[in-house]
DNA sequence: TTGCGTGCAAAGGTTTTGCATGGCA
DNA sequence: TGCCATGCAAAACCTTTGCACGCAA
């Protein structure tokens, strides 16, 4: 268990780097994969899948799982922003798309979800379904 | 697109019959299959996938994904129910209890959630994930 | 030198697809 | 009869695992 994450290697570097420069945005092992593909630099897809895992383990990194069958999204999560507030994601059912939510009100609800029903809820694993404010205005369905 | 859903087959209503015997309940693609093979009955493994699609485009049936290499689990949603407010479902990651939650203070956040950020959450379609009750008390992990 | 990290290939498991057959309306 | 539903097998897909080699400490 804790054998894992000792050495510093310049995949390691290379992968979060990459996390870095996309910060705020879900990405997928895929995405990072082929980046470095792309870039004539390598970095086997393992590797992506093996080091993503310890990231998240290590609380650098979140990981979503949106859909049954689309590959898992992950997502940097700078130190500086741990302490600030809880960030939620919605899921357009109809266009695919992701939406980052910062907002106090949803924190006001996860409070009154703990206290009410004694429930308490990580936003990190938590996607909200439903319709983006495009798919919604044309129309239901 | 909607040539879906004309036929009334049997093995529809031997899926949903099932389905409603474990009403309250999350099962897989897997147990249904199963419970079919073992009584003799014959299902094929496809059609569950298909039909399980269909009732949760009718929205009778809810999905939820658990885990990404977990398979996905499924609940009927009786009719009856729908018009109730909304409901809403909490998952515990740690025993994997599953909570039904009527809450008028879920629809404010809704409404909130529509109005500020334009998504039209959909309820049937969205687990919460966190601790429940008795796992939280336990401790962290 | 030690043993973790890497990366290829192969396996694993879930879900989807192609296509001929069967069954509802 | 027309067309959708079924079901088998095969494919597609994401992810994990086995194993030999490379590299950090």
């Amino acid at each position: 268990m804790n054998s894992k994450g000792k050495y510093k290697t310049k995949q390691r570097e290379d992968i979060v780097e990459y996390l870095k420069t996309v910060s705020g945005e879900h990405i997928t092992v895929s995405d990072v994969y082929e980046y470095f593909r792309s870039k004539g630099a390598s970095v086997g897809q393992t590797t992506v899948y093996r080091q993503l895992e310890r990231l998240v383990d290590e609380g650098l990194v979140t990981k979503y799982i949106v859909d049954a069958n689309s590959p898992a999204c992950f997502e940097y999560m700078p130190p500086e922003s741990h302490g600030k507030g809880n960030c939620f994601h919605c899921k357009c059912e109809k266009c695919g798309k992701l939406i980052h939510l910062h907002c106090e009100e949803m924190d006001e609800m996860m409070s009154h979800m703990k206290l009410e029903h004694g429930f308490v809820l990580d936003p990190k694993r938590t996607v909200f379904f439903g319709l983006c404010d495009e798919c919604a205005g044309e129309g239901k369905q």
